[in-house]
DNA sequence: GATTAGCACTCAACGAGTCCGAGTGCCAGT
DNA sequence: ACTGGCACTCGGACTCGTTGAGTGCTAATC
């Protein structure tokens, strides 16, 4: 009874379940896998298996599907493969000619969707502290402005405030001067120091507070955490093993953008290459009945990429096309 | 056989159907809805609609359904609802403190999702001449640069170019000088002659007719349109009324922003107030067991919201939510 | 001791047969 | 022009036997 074969046994199911979507059972493993050994012999390891809690059977006199358990120890030790080449050059291909941060992030959620046949996300590349380039403020009727900054690392915020009185004009130009003057090239407490100083000066307009709080936050990484996802569609596609019943709640998760990022930190803190979280991991209801496969990318891996899917899903496929689409979205985040 | 009492019949199976998700008989209207007549009178009349096209029946021995014709008939003819006193006063505290464009965009669309219970979607206001305010350069990495540009009337447009050859800091900081003295404050001609001029003066970088090109699109409007959309997850839950396969295609229309776009721009040709396309009318094979409610909004109408769901929904509803909303963000965005 | 062959057993899936009733169309009567 | 009544249709639900994949167990074999 040699574990060996008992982890075969262990990823032949897990294969076999992956490609047919159809419980499998002793007699056809033994037959089309060349395991070597008689039905009889796989029906032993099964029973093994199952106490142990790696596979169930769905119900009596049916083949056995993997556990969340099972899947976890495949994805650990049972898995290994290759991308196929016509994916690496699909990456190369799709993603050389972005003009923009967006659009890198845009082809790149896409691409990955059409590789894994999965739900993929991206989450924005997590931002930095950095320098200041420029504060714009512009009019909005005459009650609002809306602020813009510049980071000295490509990054663009903008948000409205309200003026509160109105604010003459040459007030309004002489406050787009100053906080230039006074944010430029500074970072972190340096820039914290002057703004400080540049609100609290004496006659300043009354809503300089308020673009200085915007401006620190910008240069300490920007405001909100973002993530985009594409290819929905793979949820509800014929075959996906997902319920009708069972992709509503997830199609809100994606949408609750929170959720989402909670849980890729949580992933990101795993560490190493890419990681899985498989069924019930997620700690989250409407996701038990998937699995994610992310890797982070960026400068100190701040960032994630992920492929979201049915528990029953290609690991190793998935995890490759996660793994490349991660290096390259890293090459080309960091220059 | 007067026509107003088959409109009554009609406008009962359409509210019926939607109401229940079931064949509706002529027995169960005449007793639920106070009709006057009895059953085989109404029995008569949904001989006559279903001649005409209006009604259809699944299968012998079952009740009517309304065809795409008979909902078109019912929006047009027979549909008037108010918007419950809750939704309006949600719209109002929904999106009143909404900082940014984007948010602005991001949580009508929420708001629409959660009214309606459909999928939302709201184009991006869309875009008008405005004269440039700031052009910012930031240099990213050795090769490439971002530029962004901050138009008059709040509008931030970023796209990164290649700079071809080494440009020293000096000419760099020359070109941003410059441009900004050309640009800031023009708009369409005068803005091209200028960038021209900007561009042909002798010893100029090489990338700079690059820059002007951004430049003035940026004032023409705008890069690309977009849409965004929430509410997925209707498509899905229980009761929608669509297929599991047949709600993969939507996903896929969805994402496509193409699609939509030109949907949604067909539609605001349309002209008036609210407008709604049905099942086929959609014109789109994947969008044809869907409608589509929408309204423009913004300054010339030129932007729009809408809902879409299935052809089976409620369509006064659902106009009146879209309405609403329409109104509202025509208030935001004007300002 | 591990492997195999054989056998009795279980149970979901399938198909055939049956019944039920909602819903229809039509006709004759008011 | 409307209504009551009646015969007819046909999908949905329900039952019930059959089938076969798959199992667990035991005794024989390597």
């Amino acid at each position: 009874m040699s574990e060996e074969r008992r982890h075969a046994v262990l990823r032949a199911i897990v294969e076999g379940y992956v490609a047919t979507h159809e419980p499998v059972g002793s007699k056809a493993l033994a037959e089309t896998r060349a395991l070597g050994v008689s039905s009889a012999t796989i029906r032993n390891d099964m029973a093994i298996l199952e106490e142990e809690g790696f596979i169930a059977q769905p119900h009596t006199s049916a083949g056995r599907i993997p556990t969340d358990k099972g899947y976890r120890l495949f994805v650990d030790h049972l898995a290994a493969s290759a991308l196929p080449e016509a994916h690496k050059r699909a990456i190369g291909t799709f993603l050389s000619d972005a003009v923009d941060l967006n659009d890198v992030v845009e082809r790149s959620v896409r691409l990955l969707s059409q590789l894994t046949r999965q739900v993929a996300v991206v989450q924005y590349p997590s931002l930095r502290e950095s320098a200041v380039r420029r504060v714009e403020l512009v009019r909005l009727g005459a009650e609002h402005a809306l602020v813009v900054v510049v980071s000295a690392d490509a990054r663009v915020d903008q948000q409205t405030i309200p003026l509160g009185e109105a604010t003459p004009d040459e007030a309004f130009e002489r406050a787009v001067r100053d906080i230039n003057e006074a944010a430029q090239g500074r970072t972190g407490a340096a820039l914290e120091k002057a703004l400080e100083a540049w609100a609290g000066s004496p006659g300043q307009v009354p809503w300089a507070a308020a673009v200085a709080s915007i401006v620190v936050t910008a240069a300490r990484g920007g405001t909100v955490e973002r993530v985009v996802f594409a290819g929905t569609s793979n949820l509800a596609r014929a075959g996906s093993g997902l319920e009708a019943d069972t992709i509503a709640p997830v199609l809100d998760a994606l949408e609750e953008q929170v959720v989402l990022l909670r849980l890729l930190h949580e992933m990101a803190a795993g560490g190493d290459d890419v990681s899985v979280r498989i069924g019930a991991e997620t700690h989250h209801e409407a996701l038990s009945r998937t699995s994610i496969v992310a890797a982070a990318y960026g400068r100190d891996a701040s960032s994630l990429v992920g492929a979201l899917g049915p528990t029953r899903m290609d690991y190793p496929g998935t995890m490759a096309a996660v793994r490349a689409v991660a290096r390259y979205l890293s090459r080309v985040v960091e220059l």
